[in-house]
RNA sequence: GGUCCCAUCGUCUAGCCCGGUCGAGGACGUAGCCCUCUCAAGGCUAAAACACGGGUUCGAAUCCCGUUGGGACCGCCA
């Protein structure tokens, strides 16, 4: 039985990276119909909030990856860390270190200085009575030797073992470290494949000889390659939005933002869009691979155009609704007529890549009113075309079916009669009744407005005039 | 600085493991054309890459070595 987590640290939102890490486990397990957990990383207290645990679960919930077991809690679980701790202390198999963090710091900087690698000189390792002094557990690292991390996505990759520092398991205020922990917990919770990312690559030995030193097989290792920003470094604040949820916020759907995710590092071929069920069905970790990714909010973006197009109607309807709360087209509580709402969303799916720029753009069939652009009034609404408005509108007026087609034939015969270019009349029309010069089809949209609308704002213009 | 990882169009990538079918394919983006009441969508076309240098081989994007470049990690952070 497969078994994954998912580890974050509750230290900030669930970002790019981190949701790519949760997705990828996430498959992994569904794929072959294991499962799936949740870990919290908190035991470094003084980052870890309750806001931002609440704020990771919610980004998995909105992705859509459930967990199966969890959250655990590494903070409750810290009894379990310390007995482990002393067991290998007993065993020998690490030992007290008394040296305090300035000391250890001090000695960082000196050996900077002279350009040595900063690592610990195990002098605590041959102490061999207890001193009556606060003291830190640290690992024994073999002094000899070298270990093979065999891994899943890179392949294997072989450490020196005296490249490898005895590293502290547990602080000299009783708590565990991370590299302990992970340990501890991924055989506690018999996981038995590691999904992560590479920036761990270079502590998997070390936990590997905890393993060992455990009596315990290490699980399987996958290193996921990083998710870098335009500029190549790694993907943080400053690269602009990098939380998940600031995505749902922008009007991005979430099976846009899972197949986007499932795409950067990972292939099938040449195909781009794919349902969960074919991410579930098709993904694999040899597909997976070993090079750096760049986070490219373009493709994102169009992806999620494509996923507006696939979604229903009455879908889009039920989504873009906080969004027309949101930007005040619509009180909280108010609804929308079913199919007429369809039908507006019908005509603007296709133009509108997020949730956002659907709601701006229905704010002309829902309201009484729509402001004008300036400049297309200025282009658009003059002399000359006021005219024309004025027998239009009285044309529409007379109309007694409401519709695109009976629309359509007024606006063609006016053309005929005139000698005119339709765009000389569309045009105009468009700009008063949508405030712009851009819009679904002329017919389509004053169908949708309505008659009562269209002739409201038509006479509003004409009048001012 | 040390260790580890990586290297195909600007970006995501296919191909690489199992050399020849690759005069390197797809997608985003960009440019142009078509469609057209505007804008999209759609259709068509174009520019755009095997980092470099050595091997191995009849033949290398594919295998080996080196160089360069990028990234990660080196904490009583995770």
């Amino acid at each position: 039985m497969v078994r994954v987590r998912f580890a974050p640290s509750p230290t900030g939102h669930l970002h790019i990276g981190g949701a790519r890490t949760a997705l990828f486990n996430w498959l992994f397990a569904r794929h072959h119909k294991g499962k799936f957990i949740l870990r919290i990383e908190d035991t470094d207290r003084s980052r870890s909030t309750e806001e931002y645990i609440e704020s990771i679960i919610e980004a998995l919930k909105w992705l859509g990856l459930d967990c199966d077991e969890g959250p655990y809690r590494q903070t409750e679980r810290m009894e379990i860390y310390k007995a482990y701790a002393y067991r290998l202390l007993q065993e020998g198999k690490a030992y007290r270190c008394y040296c305090t963090p300035q000391e250890l710091e001090a000695r960082r900087q000196q050996a900077m200085k002279e350009g040595k690698p900063p690592r610990y000189d195990r002098r605590c390792r041959s102490i061999s009575e207890k001193l009556d002094k606060p003291f830190a557990i640290r690992f024994k690292i073999p002094l000899e030797g070298e270990s093979t991390v065999q891994d899943l996505v890179k392949g294997p990759v072989t450490f020196k073992n005296s490249e490898l520092e005895d590293l502290i398991i547990l602080r000299s205020d009783g708590t565990p470290t991370y590299n302990f922990c992970v340990v501890v917990d991924d055989f506690d919770m018999k996981i038995t494949h590691v999904i992560r990312g590479e920036d761990h690559l270079n502590n998997t030995p070390k936990q590997i000889h905890i393993y060992h030193a455990l009596g315990i097989e290490p699980p399987q290792f996958a290193h996921i390659p990083m998710i870098l920003g335009p500029d190549r470094s790694r993907l943080s604040k400053r690269h602009g939005a990098t939380s998940v949820l600031s995505y749902r916020d922008e009007g991005y759907l979430s099976d846009a933002m899972v197949n986007f995710l499932a795409r950067l590092g990972w292939s099938y071929g040449d195909q781009e869009i794919f349902t969960k069920d074919e991410l579930i069905k098709y993904f694999n970790l040899q597909q997976v691979g070993k090079a750096n990714a760049i986070f490219n909010a373009e493709k994102l973006l169009w992806l999620n155009s494509e996923y507006i197009k696939l979604t229903s109607e009455e879908k889009l309807l039920e989504l873009v609704i906080p969004f027309l709360i949101q930007e005040g087209y619509l009180k909280e509580g108010e609804t929308l007529d079913l199919a007429w709402a369809c039908k507006a969303i019908k005509s603007l799916k296709e133009r509108c890549r997020t949730l956002k720029e659907l709601a701006h753009a229905m704010r002309y069939y829902i309201l009484d009113y729509v402001d004008i652009d300036p400049k297309s009034k200025e282009k658009y609404i003059t002399e000359k075309t006021i005219p024309l408005l004025r027998e239009i509108t009285e044309k529409l007026e007379a109309l007694e079916e409401f519709t695109q087609d009976k629309i359509e034939k007024i606006f063609m015969d006016m053309v005929n009669e005139k000698g005119l270019k339709l765009g000389q009349i569309a045009q105009p029309v468009r700009v008063v009744i949508t405030g712009s010069t851009v819009s679904p089809g002329i017919y389509e949209v004053l169908e949708i407005v309505g008659k009562e609308k269209t002739l409201k704002r038509l006479r509003r213009v004409i009048h001012a005039s």
